[in-house]
DNA sequence: CTAATGACATTTG
DNA sequence: ACAAATGCCATTA
């Protein structure tokens, strides 16, 4: 059993380039309503640049935080091609599904 | 085990 | 629509 920050950067991993996703739903997919610890996990992410967490943002549409700046989490965004307006998601962009990847 | 913290979410004002 | 307050769950001290 691996511990629930293990199993949120493990999500984090299958979000795809051009892509976000939502704290709720990474904890939903977790079968839990820990958003809080999810956020929590990806602070912690040890491997920073080996799991894309600048591709997670909160529920509403907003950048949410980051470890490295939130500045830098934008910037990284941008260039997966998903914009930013006034600090909100662009509506353009779809968010992720993590889905039933088990078998 | 108890208390405090946090990259959130939802409800009110 | 925005800002503040409250609730939530797991981790860490």
């Amino acid at each position: 059993m691996k511990s629930f920050n293990e199993q949120v950067w493990e999500l984090c991993r299958k979000i795809p380039k051009g892509r976000v996703a939502t704290y709720k739903e990474i904890a939903r997919t977790l079968d839990t309503k820990a958003y809080r610890s999810v956020g929590n996990a990806l602070n912690k992410n040890p491997y920073a640049p080996e799991v894309p967490c600048h591709r997670v943002i909160k529920s509403n549409g907003k950048l949410g935080g980051f470890a490295h700046g939130i500045k830098k989490k934008e910037e990284l965004l941008r260039k997966e091609k998903v914009f930013f307006v006034n600090g909100k998601l662009s509506r353009k962009i779809l968010y992720f599904s993590f889905k039933n990847s088990s078998s």
